[in-house]
DNA sequence: TAAGACGAAAATATAGAAAAATCCAGACCC
DNA sequence: GGGTCTGGATTTTTCTATATTTTCGTCTTA
């Protein structure tokens, strides 16, 4: 008889695309539930209930989660565990105005040293992104998860010619944060009939190709600010 | 025959502030012999051989380097262990615009929210810092850490009403990093020459003081790039 | 009702096993 | 002769199972 090798076995390296190590495969799959709000903010993670259902030890889990810590994504207490990080309606302000204020310095300078090839992929992305649809055919409830990906490869390249890494790494990471806000944010009827957004992508990144860096920035801010408000109201904090 | 500790054993609990678990001991211990040069930008972290050292299990040495590598003080490659971080020009010239920008932004917010307060304690670490020696009486070769503790604080001050956690984390981030270069860079005699540090904090703390926006972001420029000068020559990258 | 003791649950710590990478010597080919 | 490849030996990282410590809720008792 065949013997069926437990999942971990035959799932190719290439899938996951997680590094061997089991401490990133937990990583990984923890920090999945809680962007996607299987672990909702402000909840205590069991460190023994996670090892159970990730079939690894207490201490994977330990460092999958101090990995999360970096990321701002999970709190720890000395000696009382950690916690989803919490959300806040003042949390979400900062976020925005600092998430402002970098991507404006990133597209700044972004837009000032942009070369040929990075022009090419931003038109690449942008055509890429303007010929998606927000919504899945079937379910409308939640953002298309090819759109989304799109969506955040856009963002990215719009600011992909910064060169200063430090900047992008801040960047990188306030932008997951606002999309930990927006995932938990219930579906948006609301945005269809008030809001335009890939008008709103259409006037970025049109300021950007004829390199008006005022206008540019302009067309950024009013288009996180817009998201931000609409978060605001439509999620339950 | 008297038996002469290390250092770490003499070092009582109270004096390194640290929560209790073993794992934040280490990365109190590990984080300083980091920021001392004590362990040198670029150079492997044997785990077994910092256990040791520390008198802890590898457990807590690897939860230690993971709080470190959120602070970006050290780097991992899955299954080829942690390095501290390397330095490098670009990096430092990163690490300065980013500053920069954001002690700016940080700084703008914090005089147009500072209240009574801030102000106050603002005048409190101003006077501290500026009766205290750059240097130790006894050896010149280094910063006094007394005063590099001072510095710190008002700095910190500075932005302390900004309000805004977010940007202030980076701050903080950005911050460390930088005394981490300055660290590294040789005592400073030219210095002494081109530059009057006390100058460039009272021309700071003036402008603040009057709530003049523009000149005290103007001086904390100024002040943050001088400094940036000073350790690119200074320090041999 | 409040204080204290007890027990369960959870976090932290450790030592040793397993897995992966590195190193080194010897063989082989050009 | 020099350079490259191969196969173990060794070191280092990673993982697990177990032990210890701390916290939290509960139940008793004054």
């Amino acid at each position: 008889m065949k013997i069926i090798h437990s999942p971990t076995d035959v799932v190719p390296a290439v899938l996951t695309e997680s590094p061997g190590t089991k401490s990133h495969r937990a990583y990984t799959q923890i920090r999945a539930d809680i962007l996607s709000c299987h672990h909702l903010p402000g909840t205590k993670l069991n460190i023994a209930g996670l090892a159970a259902d990730l079939d690894v030890s207490l201490g994977a889990v330990r460092e999958a989660l101090s990995m999360l810590q970096s990321e701002a994504l999970v709190v720890s207490e000395p000696q009382r565990g950690y916690t989803v990080s919490p959300v806040s309606p003042k949390e979400l302000a900062d976020i925005t105005e600092a998430r402002i204020a970098i991507e404006a310095l990133c597209l700044r300078t972004s837009i000032e040293r942009g070369d040929l090839a990075w022009e090419s992929r931003l038109v690449a992305s942008w055509h890429k992104l303007s010929r998606l649809s927000q919504t899945d055919a079937g379910k409308d409830q939640h953002l298309s998860e090819t759109w989304s990906r799109a969506h955040a490869d856009f963002h990215a390249e719009l600011v992909g010619a910064c060169g200063n890494d430090w900047l992008l790494r801040m960047r990188a990471m306030l932008y997951e944060q606002s999309e930990r806000y927006r995932r938990m944010s219930v579906s948006m009827p609301q945005q269809t009939g008030t809001r335009d957004v890939p008008a709103e992508h259409k006037a970025i990144f049109d300021a950007v190709m004829e390199r008006d860096v005022e206008r540019a920035v302009a067309a950024l801010e009013t288009h996180l600010r817009k998201t931000a408000t609409i978060v605001r109201s439509s999620v339950a904090l």
